[in-house]
DNA sequence: CCATTATATTGATATAGATCAATGTTTTTA
DNA sequence: TAAAAACATTGATCTATATCAATATAATGG
């Protein structure tokens, strides 16, 4: 069971793209623009106008849904991957979440006219979006039990997992992520991730050493996090 | 804001079919079958092989994922909609979710490579399956949004809204759904619910008669929605 | 490099909502 | 139609986790 996915998706969504024939390849290009941000800018705004979809190419983007102060994480984006697909949507002209840098990210913006108009013109293309839309839909269904059904402990071992294996691909990582952050990731308080790392870190399960995280006990971790 | 989206998604999923020439039309009738249901029969079951995605006809189902014995419902589906969609997704033969039927219901079984096909053929075709791909996306992550920042009070007068306007398309209706079903469905235990509708009909905000339910002060429901 | 502000940590307290237990009511079935 | 099973209701208790409060530490900017 794919559990280590709640967080975030596979970063091969950019090969959709090896599906355009060169022409096709060539507009596309045409048409879109790369923009710099620095961290904690706002790339896509949730309710604002969606001309275009998002290819990130550097950096570390989470995607969000906010009403009010309040704000949901859909997940983690890492480079090769696509944002606001779920815009692609007829009658649906805005984007349906957030998106910020988390550190300094590249990101390409493409003409979501041109994007749509590709789809209708290639049907590998296509078929090839429609793959990235139900990967994305299973990550959240795997995100949305894991937040709805496990306790903080399980929501915790399965962030750090996730971070581990997705998004650092590796068991030792700097973190440049706060404990607000964290929790925000892992839905739950600020004093409550902080208490649990320090329980962890007593259990000998992971090491903390200022920004970096190591990830000492992967099987235990694992198994709090399949059954906490 | 669609808070009222958040337990299912509108029924025009059947308009995808209208892209289709007749021919591809015809191949589609040919490639599928319609099968009835029972109340609480599956129709489809999470990790088994996805040899066909599920058109709804008639009835009621609810779509859910199921980890041993904990189980999270993403969605009721009512007539009109189509289940299974993910499984399009390349490298992903298996359901995401399973589907059962609330009550008596019709479906049509489509066979998947015959509607991959039609994709890769017909892009308009593929370009409103992304429609409805982004559709389900967004009614997601609106019922993941209320699950994890609305209390108890909030999630039922969501539920009950949604039901309403979605699902019954009456603020009076014959709510065939048990206390257990609707708690599931809200993400609380039985007896909350219980507690919740009790409270709600002392506050004159709806109206209990046996499995009839009236939904008597709309705009106060919506607050609690919104709010709690 | 000091002052200011953000972040991290720790402990105490409050509470929403689960769970448990007991009983009443409706539905099913034999 | 009586017995069994499923469902609904009510009250009492328990607990995970948020919230509040106070302090420590680290980062940042003038």
């Amino acid at each position: 069971m794919a559990v280590r996915t709640s967080c975030t998706v596979s970063d091969d969504h950019y090969k959709c793209f090896e599906a355009l024939t060169e022409e096709q390849t060539a507009l596309l290009e045409k048409k879109q623009v790369t923009v710099e941000y620095n961290k904690g800018e706002i790339i896509a705004k949730h309710g604002s106008f969606a001309s275009h979809v998002i290819f990130v190419c550097e950096g570390l983007v989470k995607v969000y849904i906010e009403h009010g102060k309040e704000i949901l994480i859909l997940k983690i984006i890492s480079p090769g991957n696509l944002i606001g697909l779920s815009s692609l949507t007829e009658g649906e002209d805005t984007f349906q979440y957030s998106a910020a840098a988390y550190q300094r990210s590249i990101a390409k913006l493409i003409d979501i006219t041109t994007f749509k108009h590709l789809i209708r013109e290639n049907g590998l293309f296509a078929s090839r979006v429609i793959s990235i839309l139900g990967e994305n839909s299973n990550q959240i269904n795997n995100r949305f039990f894991c937040l709805t059904h496990r306790q903080s402990y399980g929501r915790l071992a399965n962030l750090l997992l996730c971070l581990s294996e997705r998004v650092f691909k590796s068991d030792k990582f700097e973190l440049d992520l706060t404990r607000k952050e964290l929790a925000e990731l892992a839905g739950m308080s600020t004093e409550n991730v902080i208490r649990i790392l320090k329980k962890f870190q007593e259990d000998d399960l992971i090491i903390l050493k200022g920004k970096n995280v190591e990830l000492h006990n992967i099987d235990a971790i694992q198994r709090i996090c399949d059954l906490g």
